[in-house]
DNA sequence: ACAAAAGTGTTGAGAGTACACCCATGC
DNA sequence: GCATGGGTGTACTCTCAACACTTTTGT
């Protein structure tokens, strides 16, 4: 009975490895992107996968997944969006040892990366670590193929119920823009009226008074109003 | 860097203890029931605390998740739903060591229990197992008052975007009973008329030929169409 | 006949959708 | 002027929510 498993000495137990996994959204050029980093070690040595590490013993779970994320993006946990994503644990997913990894997914605005000089090619080519496109990545490492393909699913439904959305842009973003990243993550186009009237009704925006030069006519700026959102007015679907 | 941390000799880090926690719900007497169990060790001894376990060597999450579930209710993996919900991983939730908990949550048919004679009662006295409301626990061990909680509000969530509410009832059930587990998990009244049409749209259930005696007209009984539903239609919230 | 519970129908208000239209800027 | 993109309004449709109503049983 596992109720008296639960003694005292749980050292007579072998203990698995914990390790913490971070999917790192962003939205670049009107595409959705996900920061992958180069193994160096075996196995899967030179492929790519989602950055991540060992739990210390004395730290959170998401402790140790803002640490990831300070790591590789050298954002704070101010300016980023996180949340637990799933925790994956089948016997064999690591060849070496039984590996369990507690997944986050994190959204972060692309003003808040300070890319190296020569831009994402030449990071990606030295450093080990790059963005690529989240809906055609490259062949992953582990079973990260798999945890990608959950984190991209359960950012739809964020998008869909929550404000989040606003975490992948700019502080400042033009209503195009944020129409553009919806377009993009829910692969499907929108009518411009009906998400700009809904927008405004919901009240989550706030224009500035600066606009942007587009080609036509400029497009104000606006900006995510952090106090009147959080929860978005559900309404029950079923029955 | 994380990244340079995964080497092959994984057995350098102190590794944490690696629990399954399995939150069971049922509805009974139009209550809905969370399952516990009575602690017999130190620390905690007495406490009533969430079901749970050490997960094997070479046992999948999932797998230890419906272990735990035959263990304490000898409902087989055919009869319930099963959810991860969260990992619970702070460092000090258990006195002894550092154990990080894959939270689950199950919803079994009420009856798929076969209940120990004398009823609830007894059960708990005795075999130190038993049914309590879940919106009135007693006090709970450890941080298990917060995954309790974060269960319900899951459960909310899953009722009303899902068709999992029908895993909570008996195979063949009346729309009265249906709506009723609906208003105990929702913590609201809701309306006969609305309820039903909406459902009949739904295409969720099913009529049989047969009624149950209710102390007025005789109510029918219906059934779950598992092939109907499993997705709801959903509709975007935001923006 | 009356109470109790099952089961259906109606109607006004509000939300969603498609689409057309005006505005400001560069060339 | 005209192309380009920003920004708003309207009208039709459908769903939602409150409430009234009919039907079938037991006493």
């Amino acid at each position: 009975m596992a109720v008296t498993a639960r003694t005292y000495d749980a050292s007579q137990y072998e203990r698995p490895s914990v390790t913490v996994d971070v999917v790192i959204f962003t939205i670049l050029d009107s595409e959705l992107k996900v920061l992958l980093v180069k193994r160096k070690n075996w196995p899967c040595e030179g492929m790519w996968a989602i950055p991540g590490g060992f739990v210390d013993m004395n730290e959170g779970l998401e402790e140790a997944a803002y640490r990831e994320l300070r790591e590789e993006t050298s954002v704070s946990g101010q300016d980023v969006y996180l949340e637990q994503l799933y925790t994956f644990g089948n016997p064999g997913r690591d060849p070496r040892t039984r590996v369990i990894t507690v997944a986050y997914f994190a959204l972060v605005g692309a003003d808040k990366l300070h890319l190296p000089e020569g831009g994402l090619r030449a990071a990606s080519d030295a450093a080990g670590v790059g963005w690529f496109s989240a809906y055609t990545p490259p062949l992953l490492a582990f079973d990260h193929a798999e945890i990608l393909e959950y984190a991209i699913t359960r950012l739809r439904y964020k998008l869909e119920y929550t404000a989040v959305g606003f975490q992948l842009l700019p502080e400042r973003f033009t209503l195009r823009e944020l129409q553009e990243a919806y377009e993009t993550v829910l692969s499907e186009k929108l009518d411009k009226g009906n998400f700009r009237s809904k927008l405004r009704k919901s009240g989550a925006v706030e224009a500035t008074d600066a606009y942007q030069e587009t080609g036509g006519r400029p497009a104000r700026l606006y900006r995510f109003r952090d106090d009147a959102v959080a929860e978005i007015k559900t309404r029950r679907l079923f029955p």
